[in-house]
RNA sequence: UGUUCCGUGGUGUAAUGGUAGCACAGAUGGUUUUGGUCCAUCUAGUCAGGGUUCAAAUCCUUGCGGAACAACCA
């Protein structure tokens, strides 16, 4: 990735605002026509889509303008971050295909810089040390329709200031006891201008900084700068921080107060985030479901993280693509899963290969076919990509199909098997159903057929128009697999603002179903974790990274459309 | 009864004063050795009133509706 100027008229033309935005900027000559952009996850939990749209987002503006964009950890709260989420996030922004500019930045860099900053301020006469409890402070603030009141503390002098400020870094207070607030105006109709917290005293270890800080700057305080310090053109963040956009400016100014004018301002810029029917999306309720052990996981199949995603088989095309097509914009918006499952599978349906699997295996006899004999067949891997070529099959006397293709008394649109009826098996033979055996309980066990011999794959008789076509494994030849149904976990309700219900009146519960009794194609003892396939009208799968040494696991990830995976509203 | 933001088919998103388009979802038909894919057709929209203009989704205005903001979180 190069950091070299935008020249107009390069790439293909983007629609949305900020685009838009971006343009005019640069048409003012803003920034010394240049555009860097930047990712800014608080490492307190795993991506998850949301992010994935702000990650395309940065990073799609990045690649627009021949431009860079960083990732930078915001790591200000040592109470809520770890190393592993560090770690997850990294994995996930480099598997969506996106490469950062230069070395990870974190906020935690900054801190000594902000601190002097924040010492300017105060002999500006603009942050005091203040006293005051968290209680009093909320009830002093007044509330969006009330103005708030001035602090007690607010008049302090300059020395009294530097003096307290200093002894909070030194840790001589405990924790809640001071803040460094800004001096701005507690009766602003804007709750975020009433004098904001700037440091409060936490005396926790920093996965980073360790025990040199006791004293922790706050978002507001912390991201504007942290833009600034890395000369950040455009700061792109979420519809929420809209209200904190004057207090994002107010910091510049001051920092930036009887500093010569800088080339580039950092400007930020909001969008409207992703929010998904049906799915639970929240940090906070995520990590529950982590912690409560509904979940295996933040990578479980069933929740919508990044690496939840990537283990039900997802591809970082298709969440490009998703991101592509739900677009950005300022109003609210609910996308609708099925655009997500759209995006895969039309990406599965050019690149996954076709293979044969029964999930619920019956016994089917070929009563007029060699005992003893074994064919090869040839079939086809992709119908949509010739290049990717044709395996090999074995073919005999006794094969599985699945039970429910089936039925002892068919309906009148039924395209499968029943008595006296016929189907092609795929890449095989057209065979007729001459009879069938049940146990007591009226389940099937064995079902009889004669196959026509002049009807083989490639034969000139092969063309023969039959209702259906039966995916198939042969007995002798196939491996013994577990199938693992994952679906979605789902709420019942659409998202709602900020709607705070239990889980358990919210989740889906029943969503994980394991089948160990599935018959495979023999080719599928070699495949890899993540590998993905479809299974002949069954649906695209992917296998799972839990699969060991004589055992396959598979992920059935997206199901075809009314298969299990659909949803289905309550 | 504060401030700010937002209202285009069921869901998203284009049209930046000049033919309301695209995608998903839904419906119908066709092709098909996957009830998949693919192809065709259909359904359905500018929140409301007023104003400016030859011309308004777009500009102005008044309503109405929705969202965000009162963490020592980000």
């Amino acid at each position: 990735m190069t950091t070299e100027a935008f020249e107009p008229g390069e790439g293909e033309i983007k629609g949305n605002f900020i685009y838009q935005e971006i343009d005019r900027d640069l048409a003012a000559g803003k920034n010394g026509n240049k555009v860097l952009t930047r990712f800014p996850p608080e490492p307190n939990g795993y991506l998850h889509i949301g992010h994935a749209k702000s990650i395309c987002i940065n990073f799609g503006i990045a690649d627009h303008y021949k431009a860079a964009c960083n990732l930078r950890f915001d790591d200000t709260n040592p109470v809520k971050e770890e190393v592993e989420y560090i770690e997850s996030i990294r994995e996930d922004v480099t598997w969506l295909g996106f490469t950062w500019d230069g070395e990870v930045k974190y906020a935690s860099d900054y801190f000594d810089q902000l601190y002097e900053w924040a010492v300017k301020l105060i002999k500006n006469g603009k942050a005091y040390v203040c006293d005051l409890t968290p209680d009093e402070i909320a009830a002093q603030k007044g509330t969006p329709t009330t103005p708030g009141k001035d602090s007690p503390y607010r008049t302090r002098s300059v020395e009294e200031n530097l003096n307290l400020f200093e002894r909070m870094r030194k840790g001589e207070f405990k924790e809640g006891e001071r803040i460094l607030r800004a001096k701005i105006d507690m009766s602003s109709p804007n709750m975020h201008m009433r004098d904001p917290i700037m440091y409060r005293i936490l005396h926790k270890h920093h996965y980073r900084t360790g025990d040199k800080w006791c004293i922790y700057p706050m978002y507001d305080y912390t991201h504007g700068q942290s833009d600034f310090i890395e000369g950040i053109t455009h700061s792109i963040c979420t519809l929420e921080f809209e209200v904190h956009r004057p207090l994002y400016n107010w910091f510049l100014d001051q920092i930036l107060d009887g500093e010569p004018v800088p080339v580039v301002k950092p400007r930020q810029i909001e969008f409207a985030r992703l929010n998904l029917n049906y799915t639970v999306m929240s940090k906070r309720k995520l990590l529950e479901l982590v912690q409560k052990g509904i979940v295996s996981g933040w990578d479980d199949p069933r929740i919508p993280t990044i690496s939840g995603l990537r283990r039900r088989g997802y591809t970082p095309e298709s969440i490009h693509q998703f991101a592509e097509k739900v677009g950005v914009a300022r109003r609210d918006n609910i996308i609708d899963v099925a655009l997500l499952e759209f995006c895969i599978r039309e990406d599965l349906n050019k690149r996954a290969v076709r293979v044969n699997a029964v999930l619920d295996p019956v016994k089917l006899i070929i009563t007029n076919y060699p005992q003893d004999k074994v064919e090869m067949l040839d079939s086809v891997n992709n119908p949509e990509d010739e290049s990717m070529g044709v395996r090999t099959i074995p073919f005999s006397s006794e094969i599985y199909i699945e039970r429910d293709d089936f039925m002892e008394q068919p309906p009148k649109n039924y395209f499968r098997l029943g008595p006296g009826l016929e189907v092609r098996l795929k890449s095989a033979y057209i065979i007729k159903c001459d009879d069938f055996k049940k146990d007591d309980s009226g389940k099937i066990t064995e079902v009889y057929c004669t196959y026509d011999p002049e009807t083989r794959s490639g034969m000139p008789q092969s063309h023969r128009k039959v209702k259906g076509t039966l995916h198939w494994v042969s007995a002798k030849h196939c491996i013994n697999g577990e199938v693992r149904l994952y679906d979605r976990l789902f709420m019942d309700e659409e998202p709602d603002g900020h709607e705070d219900k239990d889980f358990k009146e919210f989740i889906n519960p029943g969503s994980l179903k394991i089948l160990t009794n599935c018959k495979l194609e023999p080719g599928l003892a070699d495949v890899k974790p993540l590998d993905k396939f479809q299974f002949q009208r069954l649906g695209y799968f992917c296998v799972d990274a839990d699969s060991g040494p004589g055992r396959l696991v598979f992920n059935k990830t997206v199901g075809l459309k009314d298969s299990w995976a659909k949803i289905v509203r309550k």
